[in-house]
RNA sequence: GGGCCGUUAGCUCAGGUGGUAGAGCACCUGAUUUUUAAUCAGGGGGUCGCAGGUUCGAGUCCUGCACGGCCCA
C-alpha cells in the first residue's frame, strides 16, 4: 500500500475547489513563445515585450498582493511575478491573480504565464504575469528545495523527480543525447548507413555472455535477447552494404557494478575493405572530436583524473606487454607456468579458470588497470579473439585492438575474420572451451552466419564502442547507473 | 559470493555511555506590494527499514532478514 503525505490531500482538495470555480486543473494546451534562457539571453531586445512561458513552480515567495516564484522549464529557471491589479487568472476575469496564486498554486505545479519581461528592483530579469494558467496541478510535494534529491536509491527509482529537482542530472542525459548525436553525424558523414538488426535472436553470439531467454508462442521457438549484433551486421557486409552501424541495446544476464549493467548500449560499426588500422584511426578521430565537442578541448577530467584525448593514442602490444610483466611469453608458456603467475599475482580462482581467461585477467590486472590516457591494446592472442583475423605476420595472435581509458574497456575492434573455414574451426574450439567449463561461450554455432561467410564477406574492419562508458567519461559520472535513465533495482517489498 | 557503511517526518539530516522523538525545508492558519533558501507569529505531521532477542525500559545493545551504497572477487 502506498502512503500519501498530508499535502496530497490538501492539494486534492484544491483540485476539487478549482473545478467548482470553473477552472480545469489539467487543461489541453498552452502556446509558448519563449524559454527561460531566451528571455535572459535576449533581455535587452525583449524588455517590456509580451512573452508566454510555461514550466514548473520551484519556489514561492508570497506577500499576497505581490508574489515571486521561480519557474523551471527544460532550459533553466526564471522568476515570475504576480501582482494585484496586473495579474488575471486564465478563464476567470474577475479573480485577483495574485491572491489566486497564493491560494491555489503550489511548488511543483506546472503553470503557463503570459506577461511582460521586466527587471525587478533587485535587478532580476523576470516575467510580470498579466495572465496565469494552471497547466497541471501537482498532488505530491517536491523534495527539499536546496539539497534536491540526494538518496541514490530514490534518484534511480524516481528518476522523474531526480530530473526535476537536480539540474545536473538533466544535464547528464542531455549530454548523453548530444554524444549519440555527434557519433551518428560522424558516421553518417563518412558514408556509414544506420541499420536495425534483430533484438530477438534464435542463436546468440558475437560476444561471450549469458543471455536473457524468452519464447515466441507464434514461432514455437526459444529466442534470446541479443548479447551483440555483430554477426548480423557482418551479414550485411556479405549482402553488399559497405559501411554499416547500429546503436544496439544489448542484454547480458550478468552482474551489476560500476561498469556493468544487464541492458546497455553498444555501437557497432563495420567497413568493408578496411582493416583494424583504419578503425584505429577512425577511433582517434571520433573520440578526440567528441572531447572537443563536449568539453571544448582534448583534455577532460574524470573523477579527479585528468585525461588527454589528443591523438595519436598510445599503442600497447598485448603479448609483448604481458611478456614484459610476467618474464615469459604467456601464449607459448605451458599451463603450469601461467597458473603459477596467477597465484603470484593473486588472481581469484587462478587454479580453476580456463587458461585463456586466466591470461586475460592477468593482463587486466597488470596492464589494463595501469592505463589512464586512451591507449590501444593490440594484437590479442587467437584464443580470446574468436572473430578476429589472424595477424598478417604472426598467426598466433590476431589483428585486434581494445581501447582502454582509465582501466576501462571502451572499444573492441578487429580486422574481421572472413575465412569461413578458419571461422568454423574457431567456433568448434569455442564449443570445446565451453565444455571445459566456460559458461559464457555460446552453446550453439551460428550455422547461418557461417553460411553467410561461405557466400563471401569482403575484408572488413569492425568495432564496438561501449556508449554508456563513453557517456560516463564525458559527463564525469562514477557509475553506469548514473548515465542510464531508468535503472532496474530490486522491487521494494512492502 | 565476501568485506565495510547506510536505512529516523514528504525531502535533507541531528539524535555521547539505553530513560516517553528533534531541526531546517515542505505543509496548514495569520501578517506582509520588491522577494532571492523572503521574513515574522502560531500549528499539524513519526510502526525510528522489517522480525526476533537482551533489559524494569531499545531509535540507541545483540541476532537474522530486506533494500541501497562503496570496495574486493
Amino acid at each position: 500500500m502506498r502512503t500519501y503525505p498530508e499535502e496530497f490531500f490538501v492539494r486534492k482538495e484544491k483540485v476539487k475547489k478549482l473545478r467548482e470555480m470553473g477552472i480545469e486543473p489539467y487543461p489541453y494546451r498552452f502556446e509558448i513563445t519563449h524559454h527561460s534562457t531566451d528571455i535572459k539571453e535576449k533581455f535587452e531586445e525583449l524588455e517590456g515585450k509580451e512573452v508566454r512561458i510555461a514550466g514548473r513552480i520551484m519556489t514561492k515567495r508570497v506577500f499576497g498582493k505581490l508574489n515571486f516564484a521561480h519557474l523551471r522549464d527544460e532550459f533553466g529557471d526564471i522568476q515570475i511575478v504576480t501582482q494585484k491589479g496586473v495579474t488575471s487568472v486564465d478563464g476567470l476575469p474577475e479573480e485577483d491573480g495574485s491572491k489566486f496564486f497564493k491560494k491555489f498554486v503550489d511548488t511543483g505545479d506546472i503553470v503557463g504565464i503570459a506577461g511582460k519581461v521586466i527587471k525587478t528592483k533587485t535587478g532580476e530579469i523576470s516575467v510580470l504575469a498579466s495572465s496565469l494558467k494552471i497547466l497541471s496541478k501537482a498532488l505530491l510535494p517536491l523534495p527539499e528545495k536546496w539539497h534536491g534529491l540526494q538518496d541514490k536509491e530514490l534518484r534511480y527509482r524516481e528518476r522523474y523527480v531526480d530530473l526535476v529537482v537536480n539540474p545536473e542530472s538533466r544535464k547528464v542525459f542531455k549530454t548523453r543525447t548530444r554524444i549519440i548525436g555527434f557519433i551518428r553525424n560522424f558516421l553518417n558523414s563518412r558514408g556509414f548507413l544506420e541499420m536495425e538488426t534483430p533484438v530477438l535472436q534464435p542463436v546468440y553470439g558475437g560476444a561471450m555472455a549469458k543471455p536473457f531467454e524468452t519464447f515466441s508462442h507464434v514461432l514455437g521457438t526459444k529466442l534470446y535477447l541479443r548479447i551483440s549484433n555483430e554477426l548480423y551486421l557482418k551479414r550485411l557486409l556479405v549482402g553488399g552494404f559497405e559501411k554499416v552501424y547500429e546503436f544496439s541495446k544489448d542484454f547480458r544476464n550478468e552482474g551489476i557494478d560500476r561498469l556493468h549493467y544487464p541492458e546497455f548500449t553498444l555501437l557497432e560499426a563495420y567497413a568493408a575493405y578496411w582493416d583494424y588500422s583504419d578503425m584505429m584511426r577512425m577511433t582517434e578521430e571520433l573520440l578526440s572530436g567528441l572531447a572537443k565537442e563536449i568539453t571544448g578541448s582534448y583534455e577532460i577530467e574524470y573523477q579527479g583524473v585528468k585525461l588527454s584525448f589528443e591523438p595519436p593514442f598510445r599503442k600497447i602490444d598485448y603479448v609483448k606487454a604481458l611478456t614484459d610483466k610476467l618474464g615469459f611469453n604467456p601464449v607459448e608458456a605451458d599451463e603450469s607456468k601461467l597458473r603459477e603467475a596467477g597465484k603470484f599475482h593473486e588472481i581469484d580462482k587462478y587454479d580453476r579458470l580456463p587458461k585463456h581467461k586466466l591470461m586475460d585477467k592477468l593482463f587486466d590486472k597488470l596492464i589494463g588497470d595501469e592505463i589512464k590516457d586512451p591507449a590501444f591494446v593490440m594484437n590479442h592472442p587467437v584464443d580470446i579473439s574468436p572473430l578476429a583475423k589472424r595477424h598478417r605476420s604472426n598467426p598466433a595472435v590476431t589483428e585486434r585492438f581494445e581501447l582502454f581509458i582509465l582501466g576501462m574497456e571502451i572499444a573492441n575492434a578487429f580486422s574481421e575474420l572472413n575465412d569461413p573455414i578458419d571461422q568454423r574451426e574457431r567456433f568448434e574450439k569455442q564449443v570445446e572451451l565451453r565444455k571445459s567449463g566456460d559458461a559464457e561461450i555460446p552453446a550453439e554455432i551460428d550455422e547461418d552466419f557461417l553460411k553467410a561467410l561461405e557466400v563471401g564477406m569482403p575484408p572488413a574492419g569492425g568495432i564496438g564502442y561501449g556508449i554508456d562508458r563513453i557517456v560516463m567519461l564525458f559527463t564525469d559520472q562514477p557509475s553506469i547507473r548514473d548515465v542510464i535513465l531508468f535503472p532496474q533495482l530490486r522491487p521494494k517489498k512492502e
